[in-house]
DNA sequence: CTTGACCCTCCAGCTGCTGGAAGGCCTAGA
DNA sequence: TCTAGGCCTTCCAGCAGCTGGAGGGTCAAG
């Protein structure tokens, strides 16, 4: 694999991940800070892609930059135990599901509000009296 | 219904809104600012508890602040059409569809994943090999 | 040689709070 | 009367995870 020296914006958009954010990663440390051409410009090569990448595609699934980090680590880590991703990831699935079981709550008793709202010129509608006096 | 004069503290107690919650409002416009007493302490009453009230409401069902602000208006609004009301609340569902179906299918993704993850000392495990070569 | 597209750093802001510092006020007890 | 504590006040900073902009330097094309 040919190491071709990439600008930062050749590195955003063959990875996905902008500029910007590229930067900022590498200011809060999740990637190691780039090498600089003459000019100060920083130089980027496959691999740096091919990580962050890997970045965006964990972000993506929802994993924080804490989450991500560590999973860099296991990544990197050649006697990487399969048990620690997989905690990881269960963990991940478990926030997951209670928090589509917690909006999947708000969004069944606002869509019967709703339901039960005329949507039309009265001004009478049950959405508002509920925020009112409901008793939680 | 006496006009009792509460501290921030009562209100918050009585409100379930914090004292600093109640004050960042406050700040940002939301509420109106609050009476003070001749010591500078905020004063309130029964109606602003109400109000936080409302608000604490509206945002458990996960309404944003500037939806808040909205719905706060029409219910001020004595003359408030229903439809505005309820064009808020659909919405909130339509969104909260959106984000429903998208994070079951990040949960399902990363399920899959950590089912064919051995989960014990093995390096071998499909999800950093996943994050890696993934073409999206 | 100029123009425009890059690149750099630094600072501010977004949402919705929350914590803490530094100080004022008020009540109760010793 | 003093003091301890628990309120209250303001202001500043920080959380996540960027994103936008200002004010500069650099570079390649025409």
């Amino acid at each position: 694999m040919r190491m071709e020296v990439l600008s930062i914006g050749e590195a955003a958009s063959r990875s996905g991940v902008p500029p910007k954010t590229i930067r900022y990663y590498e200011e809060i440390g999740l990637i190691a800070p780039a090498e600089r051409l003459e000019n100060r410009y920083r130089a980027y090569d496959e691999n740096d892609v091919q990580t962050l990448r890997f970045i965006q595609r964990a972000r993506r699934l929802g994993f924080s930059l804490k989450e991500v980090a560590a999973l860099l680590g296991l990544y990197r880590n050649r006697r990487r135990a399969s048990k620690d991703v997989k905690r990881l990831a269960l963990a991940r699935v478990a926030e997951l599901d209670r928090k589509i079981a917690e909006l999947k709550a708000i969004r069944n008793t606002i869509a019967d509000l709703a339901e039960r709202c005329h949507g039309d010129h009265r001004p009478e509608c049950p959405i508002l009296d509920e925020l009112e006096s409901h008793a939680h």
